[in-house]
DNA sequence: CGTGCCCTTGAAGGATTTCAACAATCGTGG
DNA sequence: CCACGATTGTTGAAATCCTTCAAGGGCACG
């Protein structure tokens, strides 16, 4: 299912200069050289890791795109959020204590290894990047944020309106979306239901009503949001201009 | 409606010794006592800051309850958490940008004040209390999606009675709460029907409904949870052993 | 003693879920 | 290469959870 790949140079590090994201400078290039342990491919449907396991790393996301999600024992279960490159996998992991969700592929993905033990002391060296992981936690939860008023407050085909923009628009900024407001990802209307609190059921329902009317084109396999503007409107969704976000 | 309280050395910071909260040691509290910018005392129903707003300012709760939400336009709104004593206030707003949600005191409380523009130079220079605040930001996060899982899966029921349970737990985690799992707290029903996305009149039957089955007791200003463990395992709860967190 | 906020309850309507069945797609092994 | 099972998408109909509308009572505050 994964296997451990070639490790590429930091200097080399394909998340240089993607439209959303902050460079990095020579130095804390090489600083991040020291710590980073590896990196790993995983494929569709493979794990990074389950829900009660405490891994013993940290990931960035180099490529690809992931899903994290809670399960209750009951079978039930929440998917809290989406991974695009760049993004830190298991910080809360990082804090001793295993991590209560379990984190999926959703598109072949590449991930950039560093050691959970070496974090402390990482934060401590690095001032710099300590300030940049706190940038992405508060980032983070900043999206749980949204997700939650998603999940609280909209109708269904609010919800449904407002993760396609909001998924269009963090590949737009990773990098990784295709023309005119396009995203080309193998989402199954399962997972959607899954994110959104959704019945499989009505989400399809409600998918198919968003088609008609043309607000939002979610075909298997690749979505498509012809008036972002219209849209955005629809869902209440204000996209922040977010200043570029740094990573590893 | 607020006013600056004299302010109390570090040294004798009311938080120290509480039960969920981790002792800092003289040298961390001379750091501290170097950022702290004063107190701030805010009665019930007085805002900290609004949303859109861009605070000047980062705060730790001393002492009290708070509740941060969203709003969307149209009047809807999403209560995304409670503070409690030894929680930071403002994270996000600390690195540029407003803040997209409101604080407002549900519980007269005290705040320290520290100023946005030394955070920086703070994380820089303390290591440790730079660790410490990623931890809080990680905990932060798993708090939001334990809330999402019940957006998105738990039955009205069943979120509140989970929302009972976690409140209780905190409370008592920082040391405010009352005898036999029972919590003080002036919470409206519209603000549980805003946290939990549920109308008000639901929030009410429900509210009923689980009286008179003895699970929650949740009248006006009190919530007892008589059998804390029934409950949690009604809802589907799993609170974790959760180490003594740090704060400040 | 009003006015406003909060809690409470009934009844009707609507959004969403569940149950059920079938078509379409895909990967895999014979 | 085709047949097969497994997964995914689609649709109808009935049941239910939850919301909205409406109205009244209690309590605090000026």
């Amino acid at each position: 299912m994964n296997r451990h790949a070639q490790s590429i140079p930091c200097k080399k590090c394909p998340l240089q200069g993607r439209p959303g994201l902050r460079e990095l400078d020579e130095c804390q290039l090489e600083y991040m050289q020291d710590f980073k342990r590896g990196e790993m491919a995983i494929a569709r449907g493979g794990m990074v890791f389950e829900q009660g396991q405490a891994g013993p790393h940290l990931y960035t996301v180099l490529e690809g795109v992931l899903i994290r999600y809670r399960s209750l024992d009951d079978g039930r279960r929440q998917i809290v959020n989406f991974m695009f490159p760049g993004d830190l996998i298991g910080l809360q992991g990082a804090f001793d204590g295993p991590s209560n969700h379990a984190v999926e592929v959703l598109v072949d993905s590449r991930l950039c290894i560093f050691d959970r033990s070496t974090f402390p002391e990482f934060i401590g060296s690095h001032p710099r990047l300590a300030y940049d992981i706190t940038w992405l936690a508060a980032k983070e939860e900043t999206q749980l944020e949204e997700h939650l008023v998603s999940l609280g407050q909209r109708t269904a085909k609010e919800r449904l309106v407002y993760l396609a923009v909001w998924l269009v628009d963090r590949a737009q900024k990773s990098g990784i979306a295709g023309k005119g407001n396009t995203l080309t990802i193998p989402i199954t209307q399962t997972q959607v239901a899954d994110m959104l609190g959704l019945s499989l059921v009505h989400t399809n329902r409600t998918m198919r009503a968003l088609l008609s009317e043309g607000l939002v084109e979610w075909t298997p396999g690749e979505i498509c949001v012809p008036d972002m503007e219209a849209a955005c409107d629809f869902a209440k969704f204000t996209h922040e201009p977010d200043e570029k976000r740094p990573f590893l």
